[in-house]
Order: structure tokens, then C-alpha cells, then sequence
DNA sequence: GTCGAAAAGTGGTTAAAAGTGTTATTTTAT
DNA sequence: ATAAAATAACACTTTTAACCACTTTTCGAC
């Protein structure tokens, strides 16, 4: 498998989830299993499988716990995390506030980055440089 | 084998299929596997065995995934790109936002390059300089 | 505490759209 | 003229979006 690729123009409904495309759903299927991570990055959404937030956060690791700034770029990152499950119905549930800070109204861009994948407002998607 | 050579005049069907002419598929059959990677590259498109995709994304793995610059540039390429299995027909689907962005309508030029063809909207490749 | 109402989250159904496989017909090359 | 390849047409399957009904959680009033 070459991984998440290209890119899904997807709905939010009514209650905040997305239907993950059939063609991620048979990766996170195969490859991983349905425990994803979601956390916040600038404008957008990144959304791992968690082994691969395991890798990640791996990287992150070797920031000092008692360096002031470290110490404020990791709460940055892990405050605004959150774990969600994919469910059978291949529907994953995205949280208010990264829905808040994400923009997400009601068309959403699913982006392949290959190990994860990104969820961007339809409209920061269209217009960012 | 001296791999994907020639340009072949070919139809996209009314699904955004095309057929992969049969010196092309003998080449896949017998090369590769069935699974391919097409991705977008200025005004036209890129297939590569997914053998060859590999070896591609090989020289972009070094890039960071947080650092801006370098995930805006592996944006560029994974969102863009697509999977796709040809089948025992020896179909290939284009993906929907990729006939768009190459501007594929009926007409389609195939261009051999060795380990990879490319498809080009009849006109493009007609006038390209 | 516990009751009830509202909000948040979950699961299933449906119709429409997108994608797939097969066969028959046309075109091309020898 | 024949065989192989390419195209067109059609039926079928899968995926998606939109609903709706149900369950769980939260939270204030008592």
C-alpha cells in the first residue's frame, strides 16, 4: 500500500463527523486499526493512525520537560490533541473545538500525506498559498 | 523489456476510464503488479508502477513533517496523487479531481517514459511547446 | 444525591452518484 | 480476410450524503 493519497471533498454532518472515503477506510482497515488520533497543526486538522502518532511522538520526546519553551510547544501540541475511534460505520466524530479552530462548517478537504492525513475547512483548502 | 515507450491516441470512457494500450499493460503484467500511482505534475499526469512510486517517494521521506516548508512541499505531491489497480480489463479509473486539474475530456494522449507514461489531454499534448 | 431536559454522540436506512465488469460492435494492422 | 485491439453501451455494485430515531452524557433544579 503507497498510503494516504490525493485528495476527498467530503461533507461534516449534522452532528460534527465525516464518513471516512472507502479507499482510507481500507488502509486504516489493513494496516492499522481504528484508534486515530486528531490533533491541531496551524489552520488544518492532522489526523494519524496511532501507531503512527507512537512514531511521532517518539520525535517529540527528546524536548526538555523543563525548558520553558519546549515545555509551552508541547502543550500547544498535546492540549489540543484528542483520541477518537473510527466506527464500524466508518464515521469518525471530530471534536468541537477542533472543529472550532479547524473552521469546519460543512464541506471539508480530506488531504493524503501518506502516513496520515490532514482536514482542512473546504474554504482555507481553496485559498491557501 | 525497454519499457513504456510511444504515444498512443486513446478515449476516456463515459466513467473516466481509460484502457491501457496492450503493449503498455503486457509491460505492467509482466514488470509489475496491478497497482499503480498517478499523480498530478504541472498540466498533466504522471502513472507510475507502484514500484516506481516507492522509489520516488524514497527522495521525499527525508523531508519533516513539521517543519512548514517542507510538509507544504510533500502536500504538494501526496495530495495530488492517487492510487489506482488496473483491472483484468485492463482499465485504469482517473480520479475525478485529476481529469479536472489535467484537463482530460475525451481525448488522451498516453506518452511513454521508460518507467513511468504520462497522460496528457489531447489538446495540451497537441499544442504543448 | 436523583430527576428530567437538553445537548452530544451513535447507528441504521435510503436514494443518488460514482465506480466496475461484461459483452458486443467498430477499428486497426497484418 | 482475419485476428487483435480499442471503443461503446449497458447492467450491476459500491460508496456517499442526508435523514431520522435512538442512546448516552451533561448539568441545573430540587
Amino acid at each position: 500500500m503507497s498510503g494516504f493519497l490525493g485528495t476527498y471533498h467530503i461533507s461534516l454532518d449534522g452532528k460534527g463527523r465525516i464518513t471516512i472515503p472507502s479507499k482510507f477506510r481500507a488502509i486504516i482497515e489493513s494496516e492499522y486499526d481504528s484508534n486515530m488520533v486528531v490533533c491541531v497543526m496551524d489552520n488544518f486538522l492532522i489526523a494519524f493512525p496511532q501507531k503512527e502518532w507512537a512514531v511521532n511522538e517518539e520525535k517529540v520526546s527528546s524536548l526538555s520537560a523543563f525548558d520553558t519553551d519546549d515545555r509551552n510547544r508541547l502543550r500547544d501540541f498535546y492540549s489540543r490533541a484528542s483520541e477518537c475511534k473510527m466506527k464500524e460505520s466508518g464515521k469518525i466524530l471530530i471534536a468541537q473545538n477542533q472543529r472550532e479552530i479547524a473552521g469546519l462548517e460543512k464541506e471539508v478537504a480530506l488531504v493524503g500525506m501518506s502516513k496520515t492525513f490532514e482536514i482542512w475547512s473546504k474554504d482555507r483548502w481553496d485559498t491557501r498559498k
